[in-house]
DNA sequence: ACGAGGATGCTCT
DNA sequence: GAGCATCCTCGTC
């Protein structure tokens, strides 16, 4: 048996035990909450991303640490919310050691829980939850949560799995341009 | 189904 | 001043 209020932190403890493309390929299947003024919203992780810092061109910490990326650097589970073109919001995960700024993009998921919130913040009723700023915005996720952690913040990660028959696709990354042949995005198909 | 183009702001050179 | 880890709408086939 589990000691109460000890579990959560140790499963989530072992979800981020790894290297990035492990850890990376173990998130799909897992679930990402955020409780925003009372407003629970939540979806499966369904499609991610590993970014593998410095020996990784596409990385936004190839070239060290900015006051932008500061987040990837801190422990493992902390939150890196970055803007992208000027318009969203996208957030990763950090994997890995204090000081190594690796991490996961998040970029689609199904929705599990708050469907109508998440209609009313996207403004419209498809195409959700498919696409990094697309998911951020539906579950309300901004520079704020910058730096947050996953175990206790306003956006937390659950340990989950696919269901049974999803299996991991490994594809080249999207929207990138430098890099572009590694197949470090990875996808639950079906 | 697919492609072009625009919105928009910040980071780093 | 260039270049984005994007999304949406509208045009054409």
């Amino acid at each position: 048996m589990i000691p109460a209020g000890q579990g959560d932190s140790a499963d989530l403890e072992g979800l981020l035990d790894g290297d990035v493309f492990t850890v990376a390929q173990r998130l799909l299947g897992a679930r990402v909450r955020t409780s925003l003024r009372g407003a629970v919203t939540e979806v499966m992780l369904t499609e991610v991303e590993a970014y593998a810092g410095a020996d990784d061109p596409a990385s936004h910490a190839y070239r060290g640490r900015t006051p932008r990326n500061a987040a990837m650097f801190g422990p493992p589970g902390l939150l890196y919310v970055y803007r992208s073109y000027g318009l969203h919001w996208c957030m990763n995960v950090v994997v890995g050691e204090e000081g190594l700024p690796h991490a996961v993009l998040l970029r689609g998921g199904e929705v599990t829980q708050g469907l109508g919130t998440i209609e009313h913040r996207r403004r419209r009723r498809d195409n959700l939850t498919n696409g990094p700023g697309k998911l951020c915005e539906a579950l309300g996720v901004t520079g704020d949560h910058d730096g947050t952690s996953v175990a206790d913040g306003p956006v937390r990660l659950i340990p989950g799995s696919l269901p049974n028959g999803r299996r991991i696709l490994a594809t080249p990354r999207i929207g990138i341009s430098k890099a572009i042949d590694e197949p470090w995005r990875y996808v639950a198909a079906g």
